[in-house]
DNA sequence: TTGTATGCGTTATCAC
DNA sequence: GTGATAACGCATACAA
C-alpha cells in the first residue's frame, strides 16, 4: 500500500522514457477513489458493483491504460491460461498445421500457447519441460510417446495435465493420434486391388523417428497380410523432403527392382518421387504407380492425381487441444481422446508421365 | 511463513490426487534447514553460498522436485523471458519457418515464446496484444505493418520492446524485412536478358494481404523500367497454395495472352502452375518461362528446375528475435537491422515438360 | 455495495 | 555466509 507515486504523468512528455512502470490496480483505483478490491471486482465480476462506480472504474483504466499483471494474477489464482506445447522444429515438418490448429483451439477458450521447437538433438531434454513448467502452464502437449521418464514425472508432480499427439498407445499417458497400422491396410489394400504384388517404400528414417517407424511397421503387417511383398531393399529411408523424395524414387529406380508400385510416407516425399518419375530419363516401368501418405494435405494437389491415404494432422492438435481444455475445467474424469479416424482418397493409380 | 503444510508425501500414495501444491523455496528451505533466502540464492548465486549449505539444498531440491515459480520470480523482477509473437494463421502460409527462426534465436538466450495466432479476421484485433501484455511478455514480434494505433500505443504505454516482420518501412517502429523492389528487380533483370517482353504474374491476393501487395507493386516498378510490359489482364491474384497456382496457370494459358513468362509469387504457387504446363492439354506456348519468388525454400526442389528469388523468410524470424534481444539486454540504443538481403537463384529459364 | 487486510512465492535489502 | 523481512500486484474472505 506504501506504493512510492511516481511523478503524475506529464501528457505528451519528453522523449525520456525512464521505464515508468505500467499502471497498478492502486493507480486506477487512485484515480476513481475507490479501493483497489473494488476495481479488482469491476474487472472480474462487474454485476457485483453499482452502475455508477463501475463507469467510474472504467473510465479510469481507459485513461490508464491498464492491464492485469498476469504474474500477480497467475501467483494468487495458480492459473495462467496457458498451456506448452513441446513439438521439435516444426518449422520444416508436417507440424505446423497441428500447432496451428492447437493454437486456435486453446485460443478460443482464451488460452494462450507457449511453444517450444528445440532442434531434434535437444528434444528429450528434461529441462525443455522445466522451462514451461516454470513458466507456469497449466497444461502440456508433447509431440510423441518417446520422452524421458523424467519429463512424466515432472509433469505428474506438478500435477500438470498433459498429452502425447501423434501416437495412440502410451503408458505414460493419454493420446491423441490415429492408427497407422489401418492407415497402412488402407493403401495397401488398395494397392492390392490393382493387383500389385511387390511394392516400395520411401519414408521417414526410422532410427530418429518414431513416427517413421509405426508406419514402416504398420506398411509391412499390411503386405504380410496379403502375401504381398515390402522386400528391404525396395525401402529408402530419407528425411522429409521433396528434394529428398527425388532422389529416392531416382535410387529406386535404378535398383531396378520388380517392384510395380511405391508408397511415399509423406506429401512431400511424394512430390519429389513423381518429379522423378515425369522427368524419366532412367528406366521407368511403364505401370509404376504412386500412393501416399498425406500429412500436409498437399499431395491432393499434386499432378498426376495420386491416391492417399488422409492422416488427420490438424485434427491431432484441435483434439489435443480439447482434452487439455477438458482436464483444466471438467470436473467429470475425461475421456481419453479415441484415435482419430484415416481415409482413403482415392484419385488414381498412377503411371509416370510421359518421360 | 504461515503456509500451511499438507500430509508429507505418502511415497507410492493412493491414486488420490488432490491437486497438491507443488513444491516452495520455503519447503525447500524447511527441508534443507535453512531459510528461503538462502535457497534463492543456491539457485540463482551459488558462488556466493558454502560449500556444504550449497549441497545441502540442492538436494532438498532435488528432492522435492522444485521447479521456480515463474509468476512470483516475474512479480518482483518485472520480467518473464517470454517474447510474444502475433502471426495470424501461420500453419497454412510460409510463416512456420519464420516462427520457427524466431522460436530458435529466442530459446538460444533462454527467451520462451509466447505465441498468437489469429484467422486473419481477428489479427486486427488490439485485444491480442492485450492479451500478450497480461502474459507479461517483455517483448512482441509483429508480422507486418497493419495493426491498429492502438496496438501501437498500448506497446509504447507499456515500454515493452517490438519489432514488425516483413516489412522494412513504418513509421509505427523497427522493422526486419527485405527489400521487394530489389527482389522483384532481379527476376524480371533476368527474364529481360533471356528476352522476354511481355510477362504475367500470379500472386497472392492484394486485398487482404501487405505482402503480396508490395510483391507486386515492385514489379510493376521493375517491368515499367524496363519497357517491359505486365498486363492487367495477365496478372491472376489467388490464394497462396498448389492447387490455386494449377487453376491460375491454367486461367492464363486460356486467356492466349501473347506472353512468354510468368512469375509466381510464390513456391507452392510455382509449383501449382509447373504441374498446369506439365499437364499440357491445352495450348501451351513452347517457351514459356517461369519464375518464381522462394519463400518456402522449396522451388529450389522442383522439377524442372526453375529461376527463383530466394527470399530470407527464416533471417526475418531470427534477426527479429535477435533484434528484441538487443533491446532487451543490450543498453545502448540498438541499431535498427537494416533490409535483410535477396538474391537471385538462376536454375534454367524452363519451358513446359512434353505435354 | 464497498473497503480492509492477508497471502500467493520470489528476490533483494538489510542486519547479524 | 546466512537469516529475517519487505515489497512485487492481484484476488478474495471478511467487515462494515
Amino acid at each position: 500500500m506504501t506504493r512510492t507515486q511516481q511523478e503524475p504523468a506529464k501528457t505528451g512528455s519528453t522523449s525520456a522514457k525512464p521505464t515508468l512502470r505500467p499502471s497498478s490496480l492502486s493507480d486506477v483505483a487512485m484515480l476513481a477513489c475507490v479501493s483497489t478490491g473494488t476495481v479488482s471486482r469491476v474487472l472480474s465480476r462487474p454485476e457485483m458493483i453499482s452502475e455508477a462506480t463501475r463507469t467510474r472504474v472504467m473510465e479510469a483504466v481507459q485513461r490508464l491504460g491498464y492491464v492485469t499483471n498476469g504474474a500477480a494474477r497467475a501467483l494468487v489464482a495458480r492459473r495462467t491460461h496457458t498451456v506448452g506445447a513441446l513439438v521439435p522444429r516444426f518449422g520444416s515438418s508436417s507440424f505446423p498445421t497441428l500447432v496451428q490448429a492447437l493454437e486456435s483451439t486453446l485460443a478460443a477458450r482464451r488460452y494462450t500457447l507457449l511453444l517450444s521447437a528445440p532442434e531434434h538433438a535437444r528434444a528429450q531434454d528434461p529441462s525443455l519441460v522445466r522451462t514451461l513448467l516454470e513458466r507456469g502452464v497449466d497444461a502440456v502437449a508433447l509431440l510423441g510417446t518417446e520422452h524421458p521418464p523424467q519429463t512424466f514425472a515432472m509433469l505428474k508432480a506438478h500435477g500438470v495435465p498433459f498429452v502425447l499427439m501423434w501416437a495412440t498407445q502410451s503408458q505414460d499417458g493419454a493420446c491423441v493420434g490415429f492408427d497407422e497400422h489401418s492407415a497402412a491396410e488402407l493403401v495397401v489394400e488398395h494397392l492390392a486391388g490393382l493387383g500389385h504384388r511387390q511394392i516400395g517404400f520411401i519414408g521417414g528414417r526410422t532410427g530418429d523417428n518414431e513416427r517413421a517407424r509405426r508406419r514402416l511397421r504398420g506398411l509391412h503387417e499390411a503386405v504380410a497380410g496379403r502375401g504381398m511383398m515390402l522386400g528391404t531393399n525396395a525401402v529408402v529411408e530419407v528425411e522429409y523432403g521433396f528434394r529428398q523424395g527425388f532422389t529416392a524414387m531416382t535410387e529406386l529406380l535404378q535398383r531396378r527392382l520388380p517392384i510395380t508400385a511405391v508408397i511415399c510416407g509423406n506429401d512431400y516425399l511424394a512430390a519429389g518421387a513423381l518429379s522423378a518419375l515425369s522427368r524419366g530419363g532412367i528406366d521407368v516401368p511403364r505401370q509404376m504407380s504412386v500412393a501416399s501418405f498425406n500429412d500436409n494435405d498437399f499431395a491432393e494437389f499434386l499432378h498426376p492425381p495420386l491416391t492417399t491415404v488422409h492422416v488427420p494432422i490438424s485434427e491431432i492438435g484441435e483434439q489435443a487441444g480439447l482434452y487439455l481444455l477438458a482436464r483444466l475445467h471438467g470436473e467429470a474424469p475425461v475421456p481419453i481422446p479415441a484415435s482419430l479416424p484415416v481415409h482413403l482418397v482415392v484419385r488414381q493409380s498412377t503411371g509416370p508421365v510421359a518421360g
